[in-house]
Order: C-alpha cells, then sequence, then structure tokens
DNA sequence: TAATTAATTTAGGTATGTCTAAAATATTTT
DNA sequence: AAAATATTTTAGACATACCTAAATTAATTA
C-alpha cells in the first residue's frame, strides 16, 4: 500500500509540509510551504493538486493542507534517512556541523531500504543527529522532542542542551566560541530586561546570549 | 571552465559515452548508447545535440560520436564516485558483491566535491573497487586496467585475478561456488575444444568453467 | 550498382515541475 | 459591511527528458 514510488519533488514538499504541520496536528497554508521551499505558490497549489490525488495530504480549497497517516509515515522515512545521512557525515567523514544539512539533502532521496537499514546498524542505531534531533526508525516511531528553550527558563534554573536549531556557519561559529554543544549543562544567572538577552553559565564560565541566540537552543529541564 | 552543472541524465549520457569509447579512444555509436541506456535512439540523439553544445562531446551527423578531453575528466569524475560508493557499500555496510551497482548508480549523482574527498580518505583512498575496477583519483588519474582473461591463457599458465565483469546475481552466486575472487591464483590444466570451456586449478581443486565466464574474468600473467 | 536493410535524425507529442499574470476567494481595515 | 489587501487558485508558457512515427543517410546484399 505505502510502495508509492515518490519523486525528489514530491519527496520535499511532503517533508516540508510534516515539519510546518507540528507532526502532522496543524493545518499547513500554501503560502507557508512556498516560503520554505523557494518555489512560487502557483506551483505548489499544482503540487498539492498532485499528492492529494495520491491520498498523502488532504486539502481544502482556499482553507489548507493536512497531511494524511499515510503522508507522515512517508515523511518520517525521509527525515530518518536525512538525519542518518547527518549522523554518518558528521561522525564518519568529519562533516563540521554546520556543513551535514546541504549534503543530506541530497542524500536522503537515494532510495534503497537496504541501504538506509545497513547504515543504521553500521551508525549504531542512533537515536538523535547532530543537531540533537531525533532519528525516526525503521517503524517510523520517534523520540518527542524538547520544545523548551534557554529563554524559557528562569532565573537560577538549569538544563541541558539537547537541541541546536539552524545550520547556518555563523550562530556555529559562535556556539563553538562559547562551547555550547549537545550535552552542555547551562544555568540561568540573568535575564536583561533591556533587549531580552541572557546571562548564563556554562563550565563556570558566564557569558550573555542574545535572544534569538537564546530561543535557538533547545533544552532538558534539570 | 568544468564548472558546468550536469543533470543525473546528462552525466549518465557521458559515463555511457566514455564508457563505450574505451577510455575515449573509440567512436560511438548512437545505437550502443541507446542499448546500453535503455532509451529510443531519437532521445539519445536529442542528447547528443545537448551535450556537443556543451563541448563534452564531438559529434558528425550519421558519423558517430567522440567524447572530448573534457568530458573524459567529467566521465571519470563520475566513475570516482561511483566506485568508492561502491567500496563503500562493500566494506563499510556489508553489501553483496553483486548488491552494490544499483545503488551507486544512484550515489554517484551526489555533487558535492567534499563529499567525495572525505569517502576516499575515509576508506584509505583504495586504488580498485570491489569488481577489481580502478579508481580514478581526484585529479582524474586511473591505473590500467587488465585486458586479459582466463580463456587468454595457455595450458599451463597461471594467472591472478584482477577484475570481474558483470554484476549479476548467477555470476556471483558461481564464483562463491568456485571460490573465485579478487587475488585467487588459477592455473590453466585443459581447454576443452569442444564447447570451449577450460579446466582450471584453484585452490588446488579442479574445476570447468564455460567461455563465457572465463572471457569474464580478467587476469594478471604470472 | 541498384535494391534492401539498418542506423540515425527530425518532427511532433507527452509528463513533470517550474514560472508569470490574472482571476477567485479570504481576511483585515476603515 | 464595504473597501482594501492578502492569499490561493487557474490559465497559459517553458525547459527537460523522454516517446513514436516518418524521413534521411549509410551500409549491406543480391
Amino acid at each position: 500500500m505505502t510502495n508509492l514510488v515518490l519523486s525528489k519533488s514530491e519527496e520535499n514538499y511532503l517533508k516540508s509540509i510534516y515539519n510546518l504541520s507540528d507532526s502532522g496536528s496543524k493545518l499547513v497554508t500554501t503560502n507557508s510551504i512556498s516560503k520554505i521551499l523557494n518555489i512560487e505558490p502557483a506551483s505548489v497549489s499544482d503540487m498539492i493538486k498532485k499528492l492529494s490525488k495520491k491520498n498523502l495530504i488532504y486539502h481544502q480549497k482556499y482553507k489548507g493542507t493536512q497531511i494524511s497517516k499515510n503522508g507522515i509515515k512517508i515523511a518520517l522515512q525521509i527525515i530518518r534517512k536525512h538525519r542518518l545521512w547527518e549522523v554518518f557525515l558528521f561522525e564518519k567523514l568529519n562533516f563540521k556541523w554546520d556543513e551535514i544539512h546541504e549534503v543530506a539533502e541530497e542524500l536522503e532521496h537515494v532510495s534503497s531500504n537496504q541501504l538506509i537499514d545497513n547504515l543504521d546498524k553500521y551508525l549504531k542505531y542512533p537515536k538523535i543527529d547532530p543537531h540533537g534531533d531525533p532519528i525516526p526508525n525503521k517503524l517510523g516511531e520517534i523520540d518527542f522532542v524538547d520544545k523548551i528553550s534557554i529563554s524559557d527558563l528562569n532565573i537560577g534554573q538549569k538544563g541541558i542542551v539537547s537541541r541546536i536549531i539552524n545550520e547556518d556557519e555563523e550562530f556555529f561559529n559562535l556556539l563553538n566560541k562559547l562551547k555550547i554543544e549537545i550535552g552542555t549543562e547551562v544555568k540561568i544567572i540573568d535575564k536583561i530586561e533591556y533587549d531580552s538577552s541572557i546571562e548564563i553559565l556554562i563550565n563556570n564560565r558566564s557569558v550573555i546570549i542574545s535572544k534569538v541566540v537564546a530561543e535557538n537552543i533547545k533544552i532538558t529541564k534539570v
């Protein structure tokens, strides 16, 4: 039943719709898909028709798009591939944290179950990718994701960095300089009202990070 | 100068033309390309026009096609990618000898120099792929290939298996059964006139192989 | 060498996935 | 609630990479 072969484009749309839908719970607008994929809304409308016909999404004209059970299943497999390749590039091929996304975007469309299952085994069944995002297993089961960021903590509270959103080089360099990575413990020292920046303690050093930075670092409360 | 971005199709044509041309030395017919790619001759004519315009091949109407210097350069890089991925699949992901080709056909089109160079390093700069075919280096330099097959040896002569042509499962099983692999030493015991089959000695066991099999096993004379 | 056959190219068509411009619908503002 | 604005869809085009059928050229055979 789930044995459709999808084109690279279709896979990219499906993945984007899944990501925008908050794991399938929310309606997705045509415009938001257009923005994320950098494709004109008119073209998005076309593709929506196509994916609807394949029952991978439900669509109501002018209202919005919802991803179907089947669509979610497929999207999770694409995400699985993407993240496993990211682990491979990072751990085995010595790619930097900010270099892996682009290449994984291509590798994720290589279609061989044997390839991805053997890769999974070779990497010892990792649960998260280098950004801290959970990797769905073969069955599409996926761990919960932390939604709290540093900016959600109060003064005095502690957390452990669990996910880092954003794959841009500047951000990567900043985190490197601050010695922040997945697993780092942070403690809130102060919240600066003026610009919403935050003073935090990392390895006994205190640093100030901006609001934007704080929001892009997800944590597990301790 | 060599920085054109080619489509997957263009890459496949170029690789096929290179392979059919005997490393660029021979003219290639439209029909032979058609057969190897399983694409109608008319479509091949279209693509020939396109690649000619990009100066990757030279073409004379109704006469034939020759690959250009630049075309060879690009073809060798695609072959390099293909063979490195084959090594990866075979050595790291435990693919069987006859399972690697198909997946490598897809992986070879992922376009990232960093990816392929790091993979090369990770695999410790292999010189041959699992079939014994030589892997071009970053500069496109490639080792010579053995053109002698078992059937070219005379009675009493010895050789070491260096390349195995053909990626089909039956052939793979046969070689497995015969315990023939790259590096195996073989000695010709007898040549049977009747059907051109050949009796050979492998690890002190004598077996008879057919003409076709003998031709697909290339060797280095000892 | 003329006729036949084979190979190649041209002409015209199709599906995919994109685009721009214009029309239709929904939302926001006044 | 009308008007203005924003979003979405439809209509019509275009490039890519294929196809089939017909025309052209080359090679083979009688």
